[in-house]
RNA sequence: GGGGGUGUAGCUCAGCUGGUUAGAGCGCUGGCCUGUCAAGCCAGAGGUCGCGGGUUCGAGCCCCGUCACUCCCGCCA
């Protein structure tokens, strides 16, 4: 809480209540608004805690009421004056200091301003490049106040809680070495060493590794993370992870850890997360979600229709079938009614996601059935459908035959499509955990094999004999925390010996000499004594973003960049004199 | 890299089928006003219609290009 401690003020603006009455205060701040009534003028004066009406009357002081005559809005004042309560009819119930005002006695005029580029008040609309380009105006309205403080509230309340649970906070460097696979790094060039560069950390990943070989058993950081890649409303440039990592863990320490400090950090936002969280398997999630990180504030699950199918006559679910393929379905409650065109719209959806189309079957609320594929389906199949799937009348039955994969995935973008459209998700929060992540994942275009969450993540013991035989088939132990289908945070446990360490890296095509130039410090540290670890990482704006309800992690930095990487600020980046390239031994075009 | 949307006064927007001097609300400036809190009333100022080119007798509106912002796909181990 603010308060006028260390300040010339004896209070702050949004404190004053009935209690003070008749206290002679100071005060300082912004006039949020000047109403002027020619012989009585009122002045909102607001700081960060709130916003105060200051009554200036020339009966009172002659002088404070000629000032009051010059201020406009956004001028910085200090007034002195008494407090009092409202007289009866003049109380504002919409304000916390309603009951109250403060008769200025003196006032001085600490800085003017120009007339602001926009209205510094709640609700505005102004567009963005104007809010970033002038934000310290921006940031006096108390939605950005308020998202800014509640990002405050959870930063400390992960501190406080990781210090109980004896982390230690330790900070790792910015200046750092890049690394094979992953983000493109943003790189620094080296004055001192011509030709060299540093690279920005994407995360502090390989440091957390060392200080738990260094001993330090449990570590975290709210961590600066870099990432040179494009922009979205969930993704910066830089962002902040609260990194963590503990020794002598399983994987279910982890989660039980985490858990617990998640549901102390939600409470920040009046939320009584429920522990210990579901728990889906990968490959569970991408069967009955079609997702890795599925929204489970609604139902409408997927769900096989390949036996239905098994022998039939409409060709393209038994072609789909034959080469391997599976047959799956949606039931959308309450869209059996729908319009064809919108349920074409739904076909376009399916398209864009990688579908050859979309079948359907419209059941309509007067018990119609309305399908172009009904003519090939037998009783015994629609029959199969409506059980499967539950049908009702006035459910609309979207189905997709394809690849195993390419069935789920498609499904799962029209849930989350039909979610949206017939508003099915539920208030609150959501959360579970997704685990046993495949080790590795195949990269069809570079025909090799990639780490799924990154080449230090530890396969499941009983795969490790058979990892290079049957890398697909590797399971590994990781972990995503998803909330309200946004992945919110993510983790693993480590390998902790260099030689399979050694091995995870071959399988993934690296080299022993580049395995050697880019990762032997690890190598090496892996085999001086590192003990089992494991941590997770979790994505602190879009935490802050889901708990305040914002649509864009813009909305909880206080200086973000826009969608180009740009500053409208600080117009950064920008160009550097041709004597700073020649520091660092750089020519550009 | 690709697709969609937006760009007109300080801010938010309207501007019809291409037609005379581009409008509104808020804000701003000045005046009046002693109980307002979205104060009220009166008057006023304020425009490179993102930028460049083209079509046309005539372009805010049509065409081409370009820039910025924004959403999405790719990308983000």
């Amino acid at each position: 809480m603010l308060d006028a401690r260390y300040s010339f003020r004896s209070h702050v603006c949004g404190d004053l209540r009935s209690d003070n009455t008749e206290e002679t205060v100071t005060l300082a701040g912004w006039v949020a608004k000047r109403r002027d009534h020619g012989g009585l003028i009122f002045v909102d004066l607001r700081d960060r805690s709130g916003v105060v009406q200051c009554v200036f009357d020339p009966d009172t002081s002659g002088e404070a009421f000629v000032t009051a005559e010059r201020i406009r809005p956004e001028w910085v004042i200090k007034i002195e004056g008494t407090v009092r309560k409202r007289p009866d009819g003049t109380v504002n119930p919409g304000m916390a200091t309603g009951d109250v005002e403060v008769v200025v006695v003196s006032a001085t005029v600490l800085n003017m301003s120009e007339t602001p580029p926009f209205e510094v008040e709640p609700g505005i609309d102004t567009d963005e490049t104007t809010r970033m380009r002038y934000r310290y105006v921006d940031m006096r309205r108390p939605e950005v106040l308020a998202a800014i403080q509640l990002r405050d509230r959870v930063t400390q309340r992960f501190r406080k809680s990781l210090e109980h649970r004896g982390f230690l906070e330790v900070e790792t460097p910015i200046l750092t070495k890049s690394t094979p696979e992953g983000a493109r790094d943003f790189i620094v060039p080296s004055r001192m060493n011509p030709g060299s560069f540093y690279a920005l950390p994407q995360s502090p990943q390989l440091f957390k590794q060392l200080l738990m070989i260094g001993g330090f058993d449990r570590y975290y950081q709210i961590a600066r993370c870099f990432r040179d890649e494009d922009l979205r409303a969930d993704r910066q440039p830089e962002f902040t992870q609260v990194d963590i990592e503990m020794s002598f863990v399983e994987q279910e320490d982890v989660l039980l850890m985490m858990e617990d400090v998640m549901h102390e950090v939600m409470k920040e936002a009046d939320f009584d997360l429920k522990v210990p969280l579901p728990r889906l398997a990968y490959s569970e999630a991408m069967d009955r979600f079609g997702s890795d990180r599925p929204d489970l504030r609604f139902g409408m699950e997927l769900h096989s229709l390949t036996d239905v199918f098994a022998t039939s006559e409409f060709k393209v679910f038994a072609g789909a079938i034959a080469a391997g393929g599976r047959v799956k379905g949606i039931c959308a409650r309450g869209a059996g009614d729908w319009s064809r065109s919108r349920i074409d719209a739904l076909n376009q959806v399916a398209l864009d996601a990688g579908a050859k189309g979309l079948a359907w079957i419209a059941f309509t609320g007067d018990g119609e059935v309305k399908s172009p594929i009904a003519k090939f389906l037998s009783e015994g199949e629609m029959a199969g459908v409506r059980e499967t799937l539950h049908v009702q009348p006035g459910d609309l039955v979207l189905m997709i035959a394809d690849a195993p994969d390419v069935t789920n995935e498609v499904l799962g973008v029209l849930r989350l499509r039909m979610a949206d459209e017939l508003e099915l998700k539920r208030e609150g929060f959501e959360a579970l955990w997704v685990v046993d992540f495949p080790m590795f994942k195949w990269d069809a275009d570079e025909e090799r094999w990639n780490a799924n969450h990154h080449p230090f993540t530890m396969p499941f013991v009983e795969h490790i004999d058979s990892l290079e035989e049957k890398p697909g088939d590797a399971l590994s132990y990781s972990y995503d925390l998803v909330v309200n289908g946004l992945e919110i945070g993510g983790g693993t446990l480590r390998i902790h010996s260099a030689e399979l360490q050694r091995r995870a890296l071959a399988i993934l095509g690296i080299s022993e000499e580049e395995a050697e130039e880019k990762f032997g410090f690890l190598l090496e540290a892996l085999s001086l004594g590192a003990p089992p670890h494991g941590g997770i990482a979790l994505g602190l704006d879009r935490l802050v973003m889901l708990l305040a309800g914002a649509s864009s992690i813009r909305d909880v930095i206080a200086f973000p960049k826009t969608s180009s990487g740009a500053d409208p600020l600080t117009g950064a980046p920008d160009t550097v004199s041709q004597r700073q390239l020649k520091d660092v031994h750089l020519k550009v075009d």
